[in-house]
DNA sequence: AGCGTAACGAAACTGCAGAACCGTTTACCC
DNA sequence: GGGTAAACGGTTCTGCAGTTTCGTTACGCT
């Protein structure tokens, strides 16, 4: 009725469609990019009819905003290296790998182009970040309790100071950033956390 | 010929229709995203031919392209303040301001967009960073001078380091950063910069 | 001032992304 | 294993972004 098609049947050849057309929509936006993203070929190269993907993903905006939930839901186990620099350095490494994989890396680039066009797209990619975030933000909080970092560090921010000059490389000149990059990012933010820079006045960000 | 029109006679009615374009591609991208962006419209609304503006910009990313180069034509003057963190709290301040205008913001945000789907605007993107951050290195270089930063300060990494989590926030959330985000960032690269990580690869040890 | 043509603008046209229709297949429940 | 309707898929249709055409305006040069 009003539950949208693939909800009440999950099972069987709706699960094998489902997969055929995000692994190549992947495909298409690793080869061709975001821009030539037509979900007619989708649907040729995934060997499904055209109507299905229409009906169920609606747009390439909603195509990309499934993808992404995709990624997002196995999401790399990470293992604590036991020194903050270590996890952070995994973190930023974790960051530059993806950037620097085809599927993922046009993935993100695709999902920010789409953000500002669908509600949802935005919507899930700030999902996408936050859950990425809450992750590491434990090791962040350890290395507070350790001592290393100051108290009322605000890890959130920490986290994301990794990630930021490494995604804002990918972004603006269109290629991924080197391990090099990766590790000089982890190097700055722990300095700048070590030095209390995140310890400032209390963010007004998040709750 | 084969030059492209309006660039043979630029003055007079040319200019006046350039000048008429950007403000309206201005505003309707301030008040409706890129998303809504139809050429159509902006014609309308700066009083011009439909053909003129498909002529002239040929599509919305060549159109955004353009208002791109043009904001990055005046840019804001700087003045340094004396002291490394203040030019860096400065330029932070300045690009927190940029994010939170709803004219550059709402274009910055088109322009990432735009660039994975066109070859010219990323390349306009990417100018435009260059010049930004060329702007800005000399203030980092005179710190290296002063010694406030260890020789061998990559001072365009520092720069950047300003500017990456304030982007980052406003296009992951699609928000612009409070003041407090871009001050907590400028001493973030401060420091960061001070303890020497973005001075050469080998880890920071005294030394 | 007069001329050549660059640039503009209105309207008619085209191609294609996306929607509608409807018969066929098949997942789920008993 | 049989019934029901959810989901698929081929075909056809439509709306509109973008193009073409051609007549009009006015910039820049002498």
């Amino acid at each position: 009725m009003s539950a949208r098609p693939g909800t009440v049947r999950p099972g069987g050849r709706t699960a094998r469609v489902r997969t055929a057309v995000l692994r190549a929509a992947g495909d298409i936006l690793a080869e061709h990019g975001f821009a030539h993203l037509d979900l007619a070929d989708v649907a040729r190269r995934a060997g499904v009819g055209k109507t299905t993907v229409y009906r169920r993903w609606g747009s390439v905006t909603g195509l990309v905003t499934d993808l992404l939930a995709e990624l997002a839901h196995d999401a790399a186990p990470h293992r604590e290296t036991g020194s903050l620099p270590g996890d952070l350095r995994a973190y930023a490494l974790l960051v530059q790998r993806e950037a620097a994989d085809a599927r993922q890396g046009a993935l993100l680039r695709a999902v920010v182009a789409a953000a500002p066009c669908d509600g949802r797209t935005a919507a899930a990619l700030r999902r996408f970040f936050e859950v990425r975030v809450e992750e590491w933000v434990p090791c962040v909080e350890q290395g507070v309790a350790r001592g290393e970092l100051p108290a009322g560090t605000d890890a959130a921010a920490v986290v994301r100071a990794v990630s930021a000059p490494l995604h804002q490389e990918l972004l603006t000149t269109g290629v991924a950033p080197a391990p090099h990059a990766a590790e000089c990012a982890a190097r700055a933010a722990y300095a700048a956390a070590v030095a209390g820079a995140y310890a400032g006045a209390a963010p007004v960000t998040g709750r």
